[in-house]
DNA sequence: CGATTGACCGACCGACCGGTCGGTCGATAT
DNA sequence: ATATCGACCGACCGGTCGGTCGGTCAATCG
């Protein structure tokens, strides 16, 4: 059994942790074609045979990077009150993803790079019990969690009345493109801003700016 | 001398245009690296030698093609009407923005592809007169320009007291990530709207919605 | 103690990468 | 008639790709 308060020698699952840790950020960089398991390996300190031994192939790899970085956006939500008008929990919403997507600074980027690949999603997004032949990747069910609870939200603040009568999925599209853009412009952004993207006073005024954009094009 | 209309023999424009085009398709779905210069010139019909006597390497390549696409959007934002309230002129530059990526289907995804992506784009964006030692492509000055006349319209809207006072930068980067991200969204889209992002009804419900929206979002 | 196991490494594989080179061919220019 | 030129091709180059394999080494188990 392995004593997991043992700090000799490097313990496995921090390698595991370290890899995806750094495949987020070049992978978010680069994108999945543009980084080498070589450079990847050299980048965490170990082996190229080692990124082997813990994942089974660099799609798997990827995968899991891609996952890792939903868990945090689906936690955020999660925490989010739950109570509420429909404003006021959209906006808590996206506090929420702002506030994760500004934390995890790869991240955006690396959801924006996965939303524009055409290979991983499908048209099950929505509808998870029509899985063809092929399997479901981790992720793909995660996000389709997260974008239902936001449609749901959005048809609900439709019933009581509280935003206009747009188009569901239109909506979702702006919103989704409108948020995780911002946190993928990288250079654009910093020329655009001033200043960098992650910097404090950034985000935060990134928080309020988007929030009352899209509350403002949603309320009725 | 060639003479322009004699139909014998594959003519070199042709050929060039060509190649351009299945790169815009090829790249717009697998990005730069995941295009190789054999797989283009197969799906072209020309030898990989070819590809090279028409362009002096890849990456030029590419830049001919994103700006191949920023063109037709820029002409697009020439074309439309320069007259009327801040808030007319907006909608008209979003229908044209609009219009021009549904009948360019690509395009949209290449632009959010060659946005997120690090390597091309630096803080020379809003200042070009700064431009360090490195050279700048084609296609970066364009964004400028488009980006530039955006920039003008939203300041000189709220000097007019028709926008909010809203931070410029990031209504830019909103307004971008909303539209571009849309006809970039491929089979997430697809399932989202439950009809294909580039069938008429979706482009027409799209252009109303999204124009809609930002309007709301903007205005005082 | 010996056996097992998990983390890790170096050497290697066939396929593919961007790019070059020498040359062919048909149309134009002189 | 001959020289030139642009479009194009096949063969080839060094290097890198994702992935495999045999083995080492330290820690644990029985």
């Amino acid at each position: 059994m392995v004593n997991p308060l043992d700090p000799s020698h490097p313990r496995p699952p921090e390698s595991r942790e370290k890899i995806l840790e750094t495949a987020e950020g070049l992978f978010a960089v680069s994108g999945y074609a543009g980084v080498g398991m070589r450079e990847l390996a050299t980048t965490v300190g170990l082996s190229k045979s080692a990124l082997f031994h813990h994942f089974p192939n660099k799609q798997d790899l990827y995968s899991a990077v891609l996952d890792r970085s939903l868990v945090r956006v689906e936690a955020a939500l999660i925490a989010a009150p739950t109570t509420g008008t429909p404003v006021d929990r959209l906006e808590a919403w996206i506090d929420a993803v702002v506030r994760t997507l500004s934390e995890d600074v790869p991240a955006g980027r690396l959801m924006m790079r996965a939303l524009v690949d055409e290979e991983p999603f499908s048209a099950i997004v929505l509808h998870p019990e029509a899985a063809l032949d092929r399997e479901l990747e981790d992720f793909e069910l995660r996000l389709a969690g997260i974008i239902e609870r936001f449609s749901a939200l959005v048809e609900e603040g439709i019933a009581a009345g509280a935003f206009r009568l747009v188009s569901i999925p239109d909506t979702l599209l702006s919103v989704i493109g409108a948020i995780t853009f911002h946190f993928s412009s990288g250079e654009l952004g910093e020329a655009l801003l001033g200043e960098p993207v992650f910097s404090g006073p950034a985000v935060e005024r990134r928080r309020r700016e988007v929030s009352e954009f899209i509350r403002r094009g949603l309320v009725a």
